[in-house]
DNA sequence: ATCTATTTATAACG
DNA sequence: TCGTTATAAATAGAT
């Protein structure tokens, strides 16, 4: 916010990302009482650095009081399907995702623990099977949010398009000698968006 | 903190508290987000407006992982003991596998809770570059063990051929009239495991 | 830590 | 809630 724009991704040169990281959890703690002060609102602020120091700040009593409150709301504000729709599905789902929870970890013990862990070659089988597919649907989620957006482009240019023909009669209908160039024409509309943006 | 200089006191104007703590609200988010972002940190956010609502944020993971390690990490902070006892490295080794382990159960609550879970673009191309990476690293060690196991096979291929070596002198030796065929002739040796095995 | 040139956030208003 | 604008705050980069 200071002598250069802020690019969000992670500062790659340490000591620059450490002292960032000092400066802005301060700014962030201080808005964060100030919210609270302000606003009459109670807040919860979790602060793990890399290294996993941990940072914290409860406005009003304690964490552990927050906590508590928390999981009370949150149940029902974003649990609202189990009470109107827990079908047995849902148990068997619950089951099927720690069964591959822990072969994740235990493949994820395998790479952190430098092969420490013992999989055996079927397990490291299941795994990679496991994880193409996941790549598979993850690739194809990527592309229907990507799709979304270009399909929101597109409508936008379309009604800059309109309102530039709009325009340009208007122009021509009051005073037949002035020309505005239209800045659509000489892009065909399928490279609107080149096609390296779809990376699959 | 424009046209008008804030005074850290609560907003008694219910309407203009409620505006106020709409925008701060959004920076404060906005601000937890690019720390995360910017210096890798993983942090929780939890707002509860004078009226009990609900707002949230869980950097990376969920909220309930978040909790979790902080109830780890805060019984360490306050009691101070049991920290000398713990490697630094396997400290750090921990926190990097509950952070992958939360960005997959993030990508795995998407999969198959049918995309409830709004994972953002970003998340989803993280995700995928972490799979590639495993994946690759998945199959080194199949290539590793498979190539453990033949050299095995090899040697056990060897003290056969030996022992049968051993037994035909043997034969040959008291009654020049047996012969027993070689088994191995006829099977050149790096074909006894077919490539196709190796699927890379 | 401290110092500024800038970028950001936001209070007041519509 | 959303947009605009003048101004207060935060902070990146340098020291």
């Amino acid at each position: 916010m200071a002598r250069g724009k802020v690019q969000l991704r992670r500062i790659e040169n340490p000591v620059h990302r450490q002292v960032t990281f000092c400066k802005r959890r301060a700014g962030l703690l201080k808005k964060a009482k100030e919210l609270s002060v302000l606003c009459d609102a109670d807040i919860g602020l979790i602060i793990f650095s890399t290294h996993g120091k941990l940072y914290e700040l409860a406005t009003k009593g304690t964490m552990q009081g927050l906590i508590e409150r928390y999981m009370k709301s949150a149940q029902g504000a974003h649990g609202q399907e189990s009470e109107a729709s827990f079908t047995r599905g849902s148990e068997q789902q619950i089951s099927m995702m720690n069964q591959e929870i822990q072969l994740l970890q235990k493949g994820l013990g395998y790479m952190f623990g430098g092969g420490t862990a013992n999989m055996t070659l079927d397990e490291l089988h299941l795994l990679e099977r496991h994880l193409e597919l996941w790549m598979c649907q993850i690739r194809t989620a990527k592309n229907d949010i990507m799709f979304q957006e270009i399909e929101l482009l597109k409508n936008k240019e379309d009604v800059l398009k309109a309102t530039h023909g709009f325009l340009q009669g208007k122009l021509d209908e009051q005073s037949g000698f002035y020309d505005v160039p239209n800045m659509f024409e000489g892009i065909p509309y399928p490279l609107t968006i080149p096609n390296e943006i779809f990376q699959m």
